[in-house]
DNA sequence: CACACTTTGTC
DNA sequence: ACAAAGTGT
């Protein structure tokens, strides 16, 4: 009845009617309206891949045919402004109540903030849940109730937690719908024709929807989960969960995982089961790292964009457009890392001890700059995930307190003998080396002249010889590293003069964009080794279509240059990026942000709280971007440009780590602090 | 067998 | 950085 209104069920990341706090508030409220909104140019530069809206179209049709088994369905809307649609929503409907589940990347925070304050001055009632992780980040600190800094101490707390996280909700038995006669769905168009031929293959291995996710769940806690230690090692991925894009989008509640994961535990635990244990734990602390991310992400809101300690915005990134592409291609010469790259071009999967080889390939062989790793993992893969990848790229590239050293190379040829000792996994993606013998697969640079014409193979010619030398590689990366140590005291000095911001100008916030917008980039950066003409405006890239990647990787090799002619690699890969517009100038402030989550008794947060105010911008939002940079900075919603310097200042401030990690650590916190302002510092 | 030195895993 | 495990003398 329309007594009180009906209520919006506002689907995000959470295309589940299981465990879904905000649809069972919205039942428990009376009659409901479940709304998507599909606005994928608010994300920017982070415009999802081709098969994550494939993944995307599925799961929402998935939770389409569930809602209208309980006697509703999904109203869908497109949309370049999401507020302003819901808005519309509401109007079209005469709901009273908004409610929709949280979520902690930067810009997610500042729209829901917005769309909170949108309709409560709509005299709409807007509640939100907890719907995507264990424990709500603001309730995880230290003694001191400040966050922690480090993953290990994070899941320490954790796990020791006073409370147990909340035990999963069950579906509703029925859902009393509203009144949408006057509020129809848009068509909401995923792919187009030649993505749609690309992804026909998807749906033979994946089945993206809630219920499948609940299947895919109860399949790995009865099979893969007890060996999941002992196989985690290899390169396969049957041995994984499998499970990571039905996390991204919230079709299964990491809240069940870890109830059913605790109960195989206890069990396993009083059988004796060490390996069993082990296994748990060792998927537990994967958990752990996906909800460490969004703590990241909600703690430091540009960890996708900065690193977050400091010094990295000093290092000399190699900006080769050739190494960068033929790392997409898998085209280095290191047969494991060009495997993996090949695979994730082909499938959009990637186990994780294959990612970490080829990011941290990248980022120290390669020496190209994390973020445009992070990107291309963004667009490439089937469960990309900003918060999980930013703090997958941070760690690889040393600039997490408790990530792994930056000197350190990690040699491929071993890393292939210890993931993948019998060569299957290069064989499988790499047929050019498939006769090679196991004793050089994971190094045919080094075997005799005679071995490689049996097995077919013509270095430089069909498969390439190694793009980068180990040996060269390390004597790059020390070069690379004193070059950093010396530009960061050289800045330090800079600011003890009061120089202000000559040094840190704005390059901390660009590290190195995307190819894209690299034009901008080399004003800022110091930079080496840039062959490549500055004007060239690089396409977003994505994945080529399944059925011809192959082909054309077979076609390119026979040129075998690793530089690769503007022309040539302007051959898009890809459509073009829909839209390079950003939502600069979306700001978020002190009371936004604590408002956008909680009540009043956060006051921890010094990240949230020092994010600049510009009071204008949520008028002027609705009518698209204002603060379009032709040529693009990054992304940047917050800082608006008035406030700019300031924050610089306090970034300067915080990043002060001059020898190894955090090694006082009491200032940790200090240090991962972007927004502190001057006179906190 | 004790000892230093190297390698490995950390998220 | 650091601890644990492995290797060499």
């Amino acid at each position: 009845m329309s007594g009180g209104g009906c209520s919006i069920v506002w689907f995000r990341r959470d295309l589940r009617i299981e465990d879904n706090p905000a649809l069972s508030a919205g039942v428990r409220a009376g009659a409901v309206v479940a709304v998507f909104i599909w606005a994928p140019e608010e994300e920017g530069q982070y415009y999802p891949g081709r098969v994550s809206r494939w993944w995307l179209k599925h799961s929402l049709a998935h939770l389409d045919s569930s809602l209208r088994n309980l006697g509703t369905h999904l109203i869908t809307k497109r949309s370049t402004d999401t507020v302003f649609s819901l808005l519309e929503v509401v109007k079209s409907t005469g709901a009273t109540q908004l409610f929709f589940n949280h979520l902690y990347d930067s810009l997610s925070l500042i729209r829901d903030h917005r769309a909170k304050e949108v309709l409560n001055a709509q005299g709409v009632t807007v509640r939100s849940f907890n719907a995507d992780l264990l424990y709500e980040p603001w309730d995880v600190n230290d003694a001191h109730g400040r966050p922690f800094t480090t993953f290990a101490a994070f899941w320490e707390r954790y796990l020791s937690m006073p409370y147990d996280p909340e035990s999963p909700l069950l579906p509703p038995k029925r859902i009393i719908p509203g009144d949408v006669s006057r509020c129809p769905s848009d068509t909401l168009v995923f792919e187009n024709e030649a993505e749609k031929a690309s992804n026909a293959l998807l749906a033979r291995a994946w089945s993206p929807g809630w219920s499948n996710a609940n299947k895919a769940l109860t399949a790995f806690i009865n099979g893969p989960l007890i060996e999941y230690s002992k196989n985690r090692r290899k390169a396969d991925s049957a041995t994984t969960s499998l499970l990571s894009p039905h996390l991204h989008f919230g079709e299964l509640s990491v809240k069940k995982v870890f109830h059913l994961v605790r109960i195989k535990q206890v069990l396993w635990a009083n059988e004796g089961n060490m390996a069993g244990e082990e296994s748990v734990n060792l998927f537990l602390k994967s958990i752990g790292l996906r909800e460490y991310s969004r703590y990241i992400c909600f703690n430091h809101p540009y960890s996708h964009e900065r690193p977050l300690l400091g010094h990295l915005k000093f290092f000399p990134w190699v900006v080769n457009e050739g190494y960068f592409k033929a790392w997409r291609q898998g085209r280095t010469g290191y047969p494991l890392v060009d495997a993996g790259m090949r695979e994730l071009w082909a499938t959009g999967w990637l186990h994780d001890r294959i990612r970490v080889v080829v990011s941290s390939f990248f980022v120290k062989v390669l020496q190209l700059p994390w973020r445009w790793g992070m990107k291309y993992f963004w667009d490439t893969l089937l469960d990309a995930d900003l918060e999980s990848d930013a703090l997958g790229w941070q760690y690889i590239s040393g600039t997490l307190p408790d990530g792994r050293e930056l000197d350190r190379i990690d040699n491929p040829q071993f890393e292939g003998y210890k993931f993948d000792p019998n060569g299957e996994y290069v064989r499988r993606w790499l047929p050019e080396l498939a006769r090679l013998p196991t004793e050089w697969i994971h190094h045919p640079w080094n075997a005799p002249e005679s071995v490689l014409q049996a097995a077919g193979i013509e270095l430089g010619s069909n498969y390439p010889l190694p793009i980068v030398g180990i040996d060269a590689a390390k004597n790059r990366l020390q070069e690379a590293l004193s070059e950093m140590w010396q530009l960061e005291a050289a800045s330090r000095v800079a600011m003890e003069n009061g120089t202000e911001e000559g040094l840190g100008d704005s390059s901390e916030s660009v590290p190195a964009a995307f190819p894209q917008d690299m034009q901008i980039e080399e004003t800022h950066e110091p930079v080496r080794n840039n062959p490549l003409p500055v004007s060239r405006r690089y396409q977003d890239q994505m994945v080529p279509s399944i059925t011809s990647s192959f082909v054309r990787v077979e076609d390119e090799e026979t040129t075998s240059d690793l530089r690769i002619s503007a022309e040539e690699s302007s051959r898009a890969e890809v459509p073009e990026n829909v839209n390079t517009q950003q939502n600069a100038g979306v700001t978020l402030n002190e009371r936004m942000l604590q408002t956008a989550h909680r009540s009043t008794h956060i006051h921890y947060n010094t990240t949230m709280e020092l994010i600049n105010v510009a009071e204008d911008s949520a008028v002027e939002s609705s009518s698209g971007t204002r603060r379009e940079r032709d040529g693009g900075l990054v992304p940047e919603w917050s800082p608006s440009a008035s406030s700019y310097s300031e924050q610089l200042v306090g970034d300067e401030n915080g990043i002060t780590s001059s020898s190894s990690y955090l090694q006082r650590h009491p200032q940790s916190h200090q240090l991962l602090n972007w927004r502190q302002l001057p006179q906190t510092g």
